[in-house]
DNA sequence: TGTACATCAGTGAACGCGCGTTCACTGATGTAC
DNA sequence: TGTACATCAGTGAACGCGCGTTCACTGATGTAC
C-alpha cells in the first residue's frame, strides 16, 4: 500500500495521494482525512502535495471527481448490459448505484452527503448531470419518448431519489434497524415498476 | 443570541450550547463546529460544557436527538392534520420531512448523512424507528392493513426513500442543476400515488 | 430570621496535539549542442 | 557519446493556529438548624 523506493519523481504521487485520501475517508469517515496523514501513507513529506494541488479542498474535489467518473462508468456499463426497453435495465442501473455506495460508503457520503458546497464546482456539477442523463436516457427509451419530455425527467428523477434515499438509509444503518421484509432486488423492482409501468 | 449577564448558574447553558452548535452546523456545515466556538457564542469558558457533557461527541448526539424529536413532532402533526386514508396525508408527511431538511440542512446532514456511526447509539436508533413508525402507520391505515404487513412496510420504506433521496439531492443543489419540470408537490403526489394506488 | 455549610456550575490558565501551509533547498531527469 | 543546464518534483524544518480536555479554583445558591 505504501511504496517507498525512490521518492524523487516517482511520478505517481498524485494518484497515490488520491488513493490514500480515499482510504482514509473510508476508514475515518467524511472529513476524517488530513493532508498530513495522506502524506504519511504515500511515504512523502507534507509539503509534497502542494506541487500537485492548490490546497486540501482541491485534493478532496479531485477525489470526488474521480469517484464520480467511476460511478458513472459503472452505471453506464450496467445500462448497456440490457437492451433498450428491458425493465431489467433500470434495476441494473439501481444495482450499480447501490453497489458503489456500499463498496465506498465514505466516498459516497462525501460526494453527496456533506457540506452541500461542491455542487458549485463546475466540473463536479457537470459530472453529476452526466450521471443523471444516463438515468433519463434509460427512462426515455423505456417510454419511447425523448429525453426532454417532462414526464420522462420527472420519472427519472423519482427513480433516482428512490435509489439515492435507499443508499443513505442503508449506509446509516437506518434500513437495517427497521425490519423491512423486502430484498434489495425486490425493492428495486417495486420502484422500477411503480414509475415505469409496462404500458 | 449570546446572553451574557450572570453566567454562574445561569441554568440554561446546556440548551444554549445546543443552540450554538446547531447554529454553527448550519453556518459551517457538518463537523464544522467546535466546542470552543460554541462556548464563545454562549459567553462561557471552554471548560464549562464538560459539566454537562462527557465530550464533544456527546454534544453532537444531544443535538441530533433533539432534532429528531422536533422532526418527529412535525411529521406527526402533519399526519394528524388529515383523516386516515386521505391521500393528502402522505403528501403532508413528505412535506414536513422536506421542510425540516430545508430549514435545517446542516443538522439534517448530520442526522443522516455523515459518518454512519450514530445508528449504533441506542437512543438515536430508537428515535429513528419511531419516525419510521409514523410513516408505516399512515400507510397501514391507508391500505387498511396492519402495521406488520410486509406489503405495508415495503411501501412505507419506498416512500421514505423517495422523500429522503429528494431531500439530499435538493440540499446538494443536485436537483436544481438538472432542470426537472416538476414542482415539489407534484413530485410528492407522483410518489404517493405510485406506491399507494387509490385501490 | 440569621447563619453555617454542602453542592453545584461556573472560571481561566494550561497542556499537548496535529494540522495546513510556506520556504529555501536539493537532487534526479530530459534536452540541446 | 559527453557535458551543461533548465526544469521539475521532491525534502525537511518551521510557522502559527485552534482545538479538546484537564485542573485546581471560586462564588452563587439552597438547605438545615
Amino acid at each position: 500500500m505504501t511504496k517507498k523506493k525512490n521518492n524523487y519523481h516517482h511520478g505517481e504521487l498524485r494518484a497515490q495521494l488520491l488513493e490514500a485520501v480515499r482510504y482514509l475517508i473510508e476508514e475515518k469517515g467524511p472529513d476524517g482525512f488530513s493532508v498530513a496523514e495522506a502524506c504519511r501513507m504515500a511515504g512523502v513529506s507534507t509539503a509534497a502535495p502542494y506541487k500537485h494541488f492548490k490546497d486540501r479542498e482541491e485534493i478532496l474535489h479531485a477525489v470526488i471527481l474521480e469517484a464520480m467518473h467511476r460511478m458513472g462508468a459503472a452505471m453506464q456499463a450496467a445500462a448497456d448490459a440490457y437492451p433498450a426497453g428491458d425493465p431489467e435495465r433500470i434495476v441494473a442501473l439501481g444495482r450499480a448505484y447501490i453497489d458503489f455506495a456500499k463498496s465506498e460508503p465514505g466516498v459516497f457520503a462525501v460526494m453527496f452527503g456533506s457540506g452541500n458546497n461542491h455542487a458549485e464546482i463546475p466540473a463536479l456539477a457537470e459530472e453529476g448531470q452526466a450521471k443523471f442523463a444516463i438515468v433519463v436516457k434509460v427512462v426515455a427509451e423505456h417510454m419511447n419518448r425523448c429525453m426532454e419530455d417532462d414526464e420522462v425527467t420527472a420519472r427519472a428523477y423519482a427513480l433516482w431519489c428512490a435509489v439515492h434515499g435507499h443508499c443513505f438509509l442503508v449506509l446509516d444503518g437506518k434500513a437495517d434497524k427497521t425490519k423491512i421484509n423486502i430484498t434489495e432486488d425486490a425493492y428495486l423492482r417495486l420502484v422500477g415498476s411503480s414509475y415505469l409501468p409496462p404500458k
